[in-house]
RNA sequence: GGAUCGGUAGUUCAGCUGGUUAGAAUGCCGCCCUGUCACGGCGGAGGUCGCGGGUUCGAAUCCCGUCCGGUCCGCCA
């Protein structure tokens, strides 16, 4: 046996027991005749002491950082206490120690707050792992794992696994492809997601799917993107969009529950995919904060719903005349900023990745006075009526940004949330969930020349829009007024969660009868040559009795790193890719054998 | 595909308006130390300044290229 208790589990309770530990030395101190030494394992440190002769052997065995030791001994009360530590009020008196393993010097230290850095943590991840910090990480994901396994059980979803080596489908993100030697020539992709599987399923009756699954995208990353990646993948048949976001939004709460004690009582807001660009700019809305925009011009077919309220900028200042969208946003007690603030946040809009020209800005002064970069081309009462419209208060400083609806629009989301994080207004402890509806079906892809579907094909438009659907030719003649086709104002059964301002899930209800999606894959320019040969197997499925149905997947990296409050995802896995997709510990992807390339027929031909 | 920041001791960084013997902290090694827990004290070793080229009497420092890493834009059905 090589242990008795681990290092987290001694209390005061276990004094003069004889017991027997075993684990990694994380320091030794050496007093003379005496020497201390923290030994760690998964569950904690016990402090281990060698007295007067014990410590002779121990010199001439010198104890590394890093080791694997076994020791026996007895568990005494300490002199001095250690409160910071489970087992500080014991230490261990050794009277024997084996060394199991020597340790080489490790490359950074094995604390908390290491010295090491990314490059050199990610090459030795498996001392990076040892730490404290991404152990902590790692519990929290497994307590998401089986807080997420434990409802979906509990209300009757089913674990079924779907196959890795799948048909590519080019559609949407690029897949990665594995040749196959029995079929030379010929290849497998691996899954973006188990998607058109899940639908089976439903079409088999298993009316309730999940799996925790890994999916793959060969697309470019992101602190919060990683090529191989995990969901909670769920399908639901003979559901309509209520019950599922009900459903699901019982699954988040409970997982909020379990894993971070959070009772999230109140019902989840709504608002639709217009609602969320017109108040926040952004399909994925952090609404901890408010700083709404402020829509002070803006092209009426993209918000047909909304006033125009224009007027208010009627003036000389050409910028905003010659503009498309005039957006305003009313930052809380900034009014004060200096010059050099100012210039600072002009400089920020101006960074290419924002890409505007220029910014404005209106001091509400607290004494109800107004100062303003545009003093020259308005009144005091339009700086005064622009200031009511965007919901200032004395004390706050109004930021407009002018140009391009698109562009403008980001750029405004994009300035909020910088404002919000230099004011501290986006806590780490504090969640604010919100299901984003209605999105739409269709996006234009202006380069292609054509209609994609913005969530993915397979996702069904709104009932009453189906017929707008199938009785419009999908082809745009002039790609500029794209936004005119009937097809730009589908809005689809789909919907997001979003956490603090990311998109934790995503879903829709499907298609499940053949016309319709003939008809959605025909719109996105697939005929009927290229629907069957690459979806055929569905098609046909849905000729045999495809209930209603739909489904959501979450995205469980990215909610286990919301959740434990960081930015990035690559903390919350075990072995993550770098920024190019490479794994540094193992040196991966790598060239394979010439064997290798003959068994699959393959010869490379680098450009 | 693009933007931007970085690469100097095992590690984290300073030095960068050209000129020193290239520093600090920590880690490592040695000696001392019976109550530490970021132990302490004394001493020591440790560098192709990512790589290649250029400018210059002289380059860690300036310029060009390249590789590697971080962040972002595009991309991510």
């Amino acid at each position: 046996m090589y242990r008795t208790h681990t290092c987290g589990q001694l209390r005061i309770s276990d004094i003069n027991k004889e017991v027997t530990l075993a684990g990694w030395v994380q320091t030794v101190r050496k007093f003379g005749s005496i020497t201390f030494v923290d030994l760690r394992d998964r569950y904690g440190i016990t402090q281990l002491l060698f007295g007067e002769e014990l410590n002779k052997e121990l010199d001439e065995n010198s104890l590394g950082r890093e080791f694997v030791v076994q020791v026996t001994g007895t568990v005494n009360e300490r002199s001095n206490k250690n409160q910071n530590i489970a087992t500080g009020d014991i230490e261990l008196l050794v009277n024997q120690f084996k060394i199991l393993n020597k340790s080489a010097v490790p490359p950074f230290t094995i604390q908390d707050d290491t010295d090491g850095g990314d490059d050199i943590r990610m090459k030795y991840r498996f001392l990076d792992l040892r730490r404290n910090a991404v152990k902590r990480n790692l519990e929290l994901r497994y307590a998401v794992n089986r807080s997420a396994r434990n409802y979906l059980h509990e209300n009757n979803f089913m674990d079924i696994e779907t196959p890795f080596l799948i048909k590519s489908t080019p559609e949407g993100a690029r897949d990665f492809v594995v040749p196959s030697r029995m079929n030379a020539g010929q290849f497998y992709a691996l899954p973006q997601s188990p998607q058109t599987f899940k639908q089976l399923l439903m079409v088999s009756g298993y009316d309730r799917y999940y799996q925790i699954v890994k999916c793959f995208r060969d697309e470019d990353l992101r602190a919060d993107r990683q090529p191989e990646f995990t969901q909670i993948d769920c399908e639901m048949a003979f559901v309509e969009q209520e019950d599922i976001l009900n459903m699901f939004e019982g699954l988040v709460k409970r997982i909020f529950k379990d894993v971070k004690e959070i009772d999230y009582t109140e019902k989840i807001e709504r608002t639709t995919w217009e609602e969320a660009m017109w108040q926040y700019g952004n399909d994925k809305p952090d609404i901890r904060f408010d700083m709404q925009l402020c829509n002070l011009k803006f092209p009426a077919h993209t918000f047909p719903s909304k006033e125009n309220i224009s007027s208010l900028i009627a003036g000389d200042f050409p910028v905003f005349n010659d503009a498309e969208t005039v957006v305003a946003i009313a930052v809380p007690g900034c009014s004060e900023y200096s010059r050099k603030q100012t210039d600072e946040l002009t400089e920020w809009v101006k960074r290419p990745q924002i890409g505007m020209k220029g910014l404005a800005f209106i001091k509400c002064n607290k004494d109800g006075t107004f100062k303003s970069s545009i003093d020259k081309f308005y009144t005091e009462e339009q700086l005064k009526a622009i200031a009511i419209a965007a919901n200032a208060k004395a004390g706050d400083l109004i930021l407009i940004l002018a140009g391009a609806e698109e562009r403008t629009r980001k750029a405004t989301s994009d300035l909020r949330m910088y404002m919000a994080d230099k004011l501290g207004l986006r806590k780490a402890d504090d969640f604010k969930l919100l299901w984003v509806l209605d999105f739409p079906l269709f996006e234009y892809d202006e380069e292609g020349n054509r209609w994609v579907a913005r969530h993915h094909p397979f996702t069904s438009p709104k009932p009453t829009q189906i017929e707008t659907m199938i009785n419009n030719n999908p082809q745009i003649e002039n790609a500029a007024e794209y936004l005119k086709h009937p097809y730009a104002s589908i809005k689809a059964n789909a919907y997001d969660m979003v956490l603090n301002g990311n998109e934790i899930g995503g879903g829709s209800i499907r298609i499940h009868q053949r016309e319709l999606q003939e008809k959605m894959f025909a719109a996105l320019g697939m005929d009927a040559e290229e629907q069957q040969h690459k979806f055929g197997f569905l098609l046909g499925a849905f000729e045999y009795g495809a209930p209603p149905h739909g489904g959501i997947a979450f995205g469980f990296d990215r909610l286990c790193a919301i959740l434990g409050g960081s930015e990035s995802i690559r903390d919350f896995i075990a072995f993550p890719k770098n920024n190019s997709g490479r794994d540094v510990m193992l040196d991966a992807p790598s060239t394979i054998d010439a064997k290798q390339f003959e068994e699959l027929q393959i010869k490379l031909d680098l450009k």
